[in-house]
DNA sequence: AATAATATATTGTATAGCATAGTATTATTA
DNA sequence: TAATAATACTATGCTATACAATATATTATT
């Protein structure tokens, strides 16, 4: 039952951290796709869901914050969409780690003195 | 407009740490109340609406993390509901810093290679 | 032929931050 | 003394997001 609150508490933190998980793992690799975001969250230890990850990349897309664009792999395979960073969203990348720095300087700051 | 994303991405982000900003408050003050939290808050460069505080810190009290009472100040004054971190807030509290460190390693490694 | 893996999309639910407004007490100031 | 500001908490309605569950389609494997 506690148990509960605490999970329902890691989905709400997990709110607004996403964008920047997708976005850093873009600047890194260029360009990735939904599936292979879930792999590579995955052995990073985030572990989400496709009901997540796929609304949130249509939402980042319709932003501005990304790039998208159909492949279908030369080897045969399923097609998928690829996403890129924008202009826009690499600008706004950079806000937007400044933003969770300050956040854990701010707890930091009040596990100090307060 | 764009402006108004991103704002909107920031109140995102503040979901499931403001938790966090408030017992790590309470662990170092021992007990606090509401109005004087957001100007601890204030000064450590989070500003969060009244709104959001006080129906905040009711959910941590019947989640059973805090603990309360009232209290009138002796040289008059309006009284005030305290808060003080109880001894499931206080286990709480390090499972929820140990997630919040998880989430800065994730992504620290999305970051470098991907 | 059946199943598993790959790949994306959609729908409904619950929750939390926010804006706003309301209530009440004390302190200030004109 | 009347009016205003500061202190302090509560309640309501809105919006956006994470999640569970489901659906769909293609390729690979057994």
């Amino acid at each position: 039952m506690n148990a509960e609150v605490y999970q329902k508490w890691l989905s709400q933190l997990r709110k607004g951290f996403l964008e920047l998980c997708v976005m850093a793992v873009l600047r890194q690799k260029h360009s990735s796709y939904g599936f292979e975001l879930l792999q590579i969250f995955n052995k990073a230890g985030i572990t989400i869901n496709e009901g997540t990850l796929y609304p949130l990349l249509n939402r980042m897309f319709k932003n501005g914050w990304l790039d998208s664009n159909w492949e279908v792999p030369v080897d045969g395979g399923h097609p998928r969409r690829f996403y890129r960073l924008s202009n826009l969203g690499k600008k706004q990348l950079i806000e937007m780690l400044d933003a969770h720095q300050q956040h854990n300087l701010s707890l930091e700051q009040l596990q100090e003195c307060a």
